[in-house]
RNA sequence: GCUGGGAUGGCGGAGUGGACAAUCGCACGAGACUGUAAAUCUCGCGGCCGAAAGGCCUACCUAGGUUCGAAUCCUGGUCCCAGCA
């Protein structure tokens, strides 16, 4: 098995850990984060740019792909991560989330030719597609299939993470069907239930019986606010296995949010408004700069105060966009609506966490993770 | 100088007697974004009061007029544009 995940340190005060995952395609040293590339792109940066933001992973989806551009053109790459020149480790979600998404589409009736989900039966979910209406029926079985062809790394169970009894006939099924095809890809099962400590200790405890090689927890819980976010990771912090890494689905929260998560034992977290957000003008800032607890360590570029101003948008950063460009300069390409924006943006975002994932891999090696996380969140 | 057309909120541009403080777009302002249908979305955008419902005031170049009622009709003025001289 190519796959394998070592605790290289434990934190002495907190579930904290230092460790590395093993793949095919590279280590990735943990805590780490992995930037979300839905469509084969970590939008607005080329496989260069990834590297050069410190980037260790990237994270693709099966729900995106396998409707554009197809699993023929996928395959005859040979993954994903060839098909967009990523040499790296990859991750892809099962198409979970937008079961849930998706229902805010969801029809009244079936000729409704919109993107949105139709119905969710436990044999799957039916939806058509957002870009040509196109009917389809994901199952567990076909989500483990088209991983396949996707070719990451590490692959996640289809789940229904509003459905918490679905979740768990779905992942057992796809960890069934994932044995069958004997995919070489380690399969991740999901921890549901929310904030709610007999339901996340249920589905870890059949997450565990099934020997996945990892496991992932997820929910709008994950997503949410730094406090619930810590919340729902309390309910399963302490029966977590030693030997296995637990990746959070869509981590929020920015900086606070990470802490909270990695003080809990999660090793390795995707996030898309890391992003997202770099597109829309919000970047991240370091204490030094003035980034704290309220205003969520961003600053949004975009505003009228930082017309004229001659400084990096960080003093700290050492992204390229901060190196060589003025918060003024940013400021009248995000006006102006030029797409260099998206992409100084985004190099510096993405940067900026794995940087911060950085100094969080040194503080536990340091042995003073906690002294790191007060000396943000004071 | 003549003939014709036109002047509406920061800008462009609807409206051509009552449902108009005035569609819409842009600009501007505020907010959101968390396993990405997101270079997106939501809200606000004459002034004042109000949490809101709503109320009051000032307004469609300007000065008058007609009318129960005028951004809309009439008259004078100012300015702009096109064509002709």
């Amino acid at each position: 098995m190519e796959f394998s995940f070592e605790v290289v340190k434990n934190d002495k005060k907190t579930r904290a850990r230092r460790g590395v995952i093993k793949t095919a395609h590279g280590q990735i040293a943990t805590p780490a984060f992995s930037p979300v590339a839905t469509k084969a792109t970590l939008k607005a940066l080329d496989p260069k740019d990834i590297k050069k933001t410190g980037s260790q992973v990237v994270l693709g989806n099966t729900y995106h792909l396998y409707l554009q551009p197809g699993l023929r053109v996928i395959s005859k790459f040979g993954g994903f991560a060839p098909f967009m020149g990523w040499a790296g480790p990859t991750i892809t979600d099962s198409g979970g989330y937008q079961v849930s998404f998706l229902k805010d589409y969801s029809h009244k009736d079936e000729n409704d030719r919109s993107g949105g989900i139709i119905r969710i039966t436990d044999e799957g979910a039916v939806f058509r597609s957002h870009i040509d209406g196109g009917k389809y029926l994901l199952t567990p079985e076909l989500s483990m299939e088209i991983q396949k062809i996707l070719g990451a790394d590490i692959i996640m169970a289809l789940d229904d993470p509003e459905s918490y009894d679905r979740t768990l006939k779905w992942e057992e099924r796809s960890f069934t069907h994932w044995k069958k095809i004997k995919s070489k890809q380690s399969l991740f099962g999901i921890v549901q239930g929310g904030i709610d400590p007999k339901l996340r200790k249920k589905s870890l405890d059949f997450v565990l019986s099934m020997d996945f090689p990892g496991i992932a927890v997820g929910g709008k819980t994950i997503g949410a606010d730094p406090k619930i976010t810590a919340k729902a990771l309390d309910t399963i912090v302490d029966l977590l296995p030693e030997d296995k890494p637990l990746h959070a689905l869509g981590l929020g929260g920015g900086p606070e949010g990470i802490f909270e998560a990695v003080e809990r034992g999660v090793d390795i977290f995707d996030n898309s408004s890391v992003t997202r957000m770099a597109r829309t003008g919000l970047l991240f800032v370091y204490p030094q700069d003035g980034g704290k607890r309220e205003n969520k360590f961003r600053v949004d570029i975009a505003k009228k105060k930082y017309k004229s101003e001659f400084d990096p948008v960080s003093k700290v950063c050492k992204c390229y966009t901060c190196q060589n460009f003025s918060m003024a300069y940013i400021n009248h390409l995000f006006k102006s609506h030029e797409i260099l924006a998206q992409r100084l943006a985004t190099i510096h975002n993405v940067t900026f966490v794995n940087d911060l994932m950085n100094r969080t891999r040194e503080s536990i090696e340091a042995g003073d993770f906690l002294a790191l996380k007060s000396h943000w969140l004071s």
